[in-house]
RNA sequence: GGCCUCUUCGUCUAACGGUUAGGACAUCAGGUUCUCAACCUGGUAACACGGGUUCGAUUCCCGUAGAGGUCACCA
């Protein structure tokens, strides 16, 4: 067993948020780069939010990114269960011991009551806070409320006036005032635990040495030492990783744009492209390598390279990523990814070869930045008939009757072209020695060329086409383009 | 509003008292045997502001401003 561990601890509500992917995956790094191991514990203490399927799908996404972990539920481990939910009556000692010692309280609030405490400390510009009201409650009140059927929740007692210090490793020592704290519930009225409880119990007792969360909880933090410290437990090191905000600057949400992994697994992002793009969002590698797979970034993490300010999620720099790593695919990867988009946009079936497909690709494959664009930046080639504006075939000074005869020699030429020989390289080269034979531009032949093959304004080059198209269905195309 | 955190090109960031403030994306220009893309070369572009400390501050300290987070029987 390794002596150090990190773990990831998501609540089964959904879709992996890609905040959470970059917590997952610095976790990851983190532990990897320290030799140390990697659980997984699903936080499942809010049961109303839970969504059926959600842990496989956060299984199925985070393996589909390459994350690797040492223990889970789905795998086991030494110090399961990994579910928390399976865990209450653990949770039970433990709260039971806090309540021995007086550091937790009952409540028997109504949740009609704190409501109307809050509204008035909000009403006088106060910070909401419970106001202790059940604190100071005698052991025989307790007892009488609790056997009458009283519900009640469990909370957590703070000290009266005293400075919290805390350490984050990433910001150094962060000092709070007792008084700010909130008494929070740390076992909610079904006797399931909250995450402030539940949280740091499993991370004592599945021996978590390094913590890296969101910045979001930076402001629990002084509670759960205060846990820590009555407990009498040693504080594993904490890492809160700044936030991942939208272009607008806000936290990144569902308005803005696409949050959840699986959004851009389903356009078409490629696994490799995500990872180095969220390394890159809140860490840099000391020689300044921005492209790099997993196993580099495990080689060359370390938190020195980690900074403290939220980042911006800019798109365009996963399109960067995106299209670099598919252009660093084989073909026949890539026809296996894009096949299943251009089959839902009826442009091949199961019939269509694959060694058609490929050849497309081929011609294609540089100007992707995700694989979802293969349909529009193909569909021409696959239709048996392309519509385009007839003014297109004109190339710069050419007339419409200049360029459609041009087409006509150039027809002639590709039709001596034997089907055996009809390949990029050799279009080409047949074409190019013919218009420098007959001293002629390039462009008055090789735009309309182009069109008539493509019917667009931008596409790959003629000859890439017409090899991607075959002799018959290319000069078919030249042809409708003359007449 | 209270508390906490953060602040270098448009964006992600490097720098750990002395640099022409570096890299990447984006952008612009040129090259690349027609277009687009890809690729290559080059350019524009940043230390939030005000005080200190210091021979010297982007770097250390204190304010100000701005941004973000958090104040649930959600995580």
């Amino acid at each position: 067993m390794n002596q150090l561990r990190l773990r990831f601890a998501p609540s089964p509500t959904g879709f992996l948020h890609i905040g959470n992917l970059r917590s997952a995956l610095f976790g990851y790094f983190l532990a990897k780069s320290l030799k140390g191991d990697f659980i997984l514990r699903i936080e499942d203490t809010d049961q109303k939010r839970e969504v059926e399927g959600a842990t496989k799908s956060l299984l199925d996404i985070l393996s589909w990114v390459g994350v690797k972990f040492d223990e889970g539920p789905h795998i086991g481990g030494d110090h399961g269960p990994y579910i928390q939910t399976q865990r209450i009556d653990i949770y039970q000692k433990y709260i039971k011991e806090l309540l021995d010692k007086g550091d937790a309280y009952y409540c028997f609030c109504s949740s009609e009551r704190l409501e109307e405490m809050r509204k008035k400390q909000q009403e006088n510009k106060k910070a909401p806070k419970y106001d202790q009201h059940c604190r100071h409650l005698s052991k025989e009140d307790i007892k009488a409320k609790i056997k009458n059927g009283e519900s009640y929740v469990i909370r957590q007692k703070m000290p009266a006036s005293c400075c919290i210090e805390v350490y984050d490793e990433l910001r150094g020592k962060i000092v709070f005032k007792s008084e700010d704290l909130d008494d929070h519930v740390l076992i909610k009225s079904n006797g399931i635990p909250t995450y402030q409880f539940a949280n740091i119990v499993d991370d004592h007792l599945m021996k978590i040495t390094h913590v890296t969360r969101g910045d979001e909880w930076l402001a629990s933090f002084p509670k759960n030492a205060l846990l820590y410290k009555t407990f009498g437990w040693q504080m594993p090191k904490y890492i809160h990783l700044p936030l991942i905000l939208n272009k607008g600057g806000g936290k990144l949400s569902k308005r803005q744009g696409d949050v959840f992994v699986e959004d851009y697994r389903t356009k078409g992002y490629l696994p490799e492209a995500i990872v180095n793009f969220c390394a890159l969002l809140g860490w840099h590698p000391k020689d300044d390598q921005e492209i790099l797979s997993m196993s580099e970034i495990i080689d060359k993490f370390s938190l020195e390279g980690m900074g403290v300010s939220p980042a911006v999620f800019d798109l365009e720099k996963l399109d960067y990523l995106n299209g670099h790593y598919i252009r660093q695919k084989s073909i026949e990867d890539l026809s296996v990814l894009c096949r299943p988009y251009l089959t839902k946009e009826g442009l091949v079936n199961k019939e269509t070869k694959d060694s058609d497909l490929q050849k497309i690709i081929e011609i294609s494959k540089e100007r992707l930045k995700k694989i979802e664009d293969i349909s529009s930046m193909t569909h021409y080639l696959f239709m048996n008939e392309i519509i385009y504006e007839e003014n297109l075939l004109v190339w710069k000074s050419l007339t419409l009757e200049e360029s459609k005869n041009n087409l006509r020699e150039i027809y002639k030429l590709l039709q001596e072209i034997e089907e055996g020989s009809w390949t990029k390289e050799n279009l080409e080269k047949i074409v190019f020695d013919w218009l420098k034979e007959n001293d002629k531009k390039n462009g008055d032949y090789l735009w309309p060329l182009r069109v008539s093959l493509s019917g667009q304004k931008n596409s790959p080059n003629p000859f890439e086409l017409a090899w991607a198209l075959g002799k018959e269905k290319s000069l078919k195309r030249i042809f409708k383009a003359i007449n």
